[in-house]
DNA sequence: ACGCATTACAAACATACGTATAGTTCTCTT
DNA sequence: AAGAGAACTATACGTATGTTTGTAATGCGT
């Protein structure tokens, strides 16, 4: 990791370099414009905010960031922005800076999942090899993200009944008790099963599975076993 | 979570208190004392140690558990003893407890996954809780891997031949494929997979294929695209 | 030498799955 | 009013899957 970013906007870490946004929130002004002539002397791109709030207003761009917040804060400190972030769904992943923090700041904010908290003084090195491994972080999850929500898009596309169908059949029924359940002919189960297997762009039963299971889909479990 | 442990040995905590063992390892006889007192007046059981090496020579029982491990210990500090355990693959939930703790000591800890870091002085509850939280992580762990542990039991019980039927047919092949793939007829592979199923002792299709999945069991994507 | 598990295949049958063609009914939109 | 899509069924056919019964060669331990 050591030594990723001492080289700006060249090599194989072009694309992650260029790409990649940090987010710093720091009220005090000299310390927020050298962290971003940090950011920007390695190839990163930075967004810089003095408080919360300012951030909050802004509108974030959808692509893989970090967050390099200072504890404390005029107005919401940065625990509790980072308890907001969770409250509205928001995962960027946080590296915490403080002048003057303690031992239980540190606990709740690594259990809050932060990926970093250094305490000032810390070497520049150590900010940016947080940064990577936050960045990194935050694309594993964008990459995730990504594949359940392209399921879920195609999930979208089949009808309420196609629905139906394909939640039994990932629960493992036959067609016949499909239809049983749904009060369908089996016939017609085949043929919505059919119209699944098309949308979902399953190539196979297994593949209608694990899409399922990545989908977080299940029916309850009592109506499957009194067969 | 506060107040779960300040009544012992009654209603319906009974079960956890009494199966959870706390390991506690601390150099100072006067707080190894006062840790193994509280930790039995809720009516948890303690083993306590002077020193991580007397632990590692000790015969660890398997059931859920946790450790509330000092960080300055003479000999393996605990950071280097949570390195250690982790190197070892024993994922005991850690509970940090010093009395001259610093940032990046907290930091470590957290980010070698202990479950909480506590500077003296600390109320006895806080300690109780985070030994709750830690004891419910370690049941939550040991359930998920016993799941893994049986399916990979009955999986060697397979012979050689039908394990390898079942990873082709996880992979979502039909029966003529995978006879293709093995150099077998297609009525062999009927009859394995018969075995698989059994063996297994999976009801659908569904269920085989979601074992697959906790087994992380997988092959060679190339050899099914080329289909 | 014997039993036993493994590997392997065949014939035959029953059941399950998938698709094409064709048609009805209903609702919602243009 | 016409068209589109959804929901639903039927007939018919072809393929896939699963099981039973039977056969046979191999290798391994006692």
């Amino acid at each position: 990791m050591t030594g990723r970013f001492d080289s700006p906007g060249e090599g194989s870490n072009a694309e992650a370099s260029t790409k990649a946004i940090v987010f710093v929130v720091e009220d005090d002004i000299s310390v927020r414009r050298s962290l971003t002539n940090l950011f920007q002397q390695v190839g990163l791109e930075v967004v810089a905010f003095g408080s919360a709030r300012e951030m909050l207003q802004s509108t974030i761009p959808d692509v893989t960031s970090c967050l390099v917040l200072d504890v404390r804060l005029p107005g919401l400190s940065g625990l509790d922005y980072q308890t907001e972030l969770a409250r509205l769904n928001i995962h960027i992943p946080i590296i915490f800076i403080t002048g003057h923090g303690d031992i239980p700041m540190t606990v709740k904010a690594m259990k809050g999942g932060a990926v970093d908290f250094l305490s000032k003084p810390f070497r520049d090195q150590e900010l940016l090899d947080a940064v990577v491994a936050a960045t990194e972080r935050d694309r594993k999850r964008r990459e995730a993200q990504r594949t359940v929500a392209n399921l879920q898009s195609l999930f979208e596309t089949l009808s309420p009944r196609e629905q139906a169908v394909m939640k039994l059949v990932a629960a493992g029924l036959m067609n016949k008790q499909v239809a049983a359940e749904l009060g369908l002919a089996e016939i017609t189960v085949k043929i919505y099963r059919g119209h699944v297997m098309k949308k979902m762009r399953a190539r196979s039963l297994a593949d209608l599975i694990r899409m399922s299971e990545t989908l977080g889909i299940c029916v309850n479990r009592s109506e499957q076993t009194q067969v």
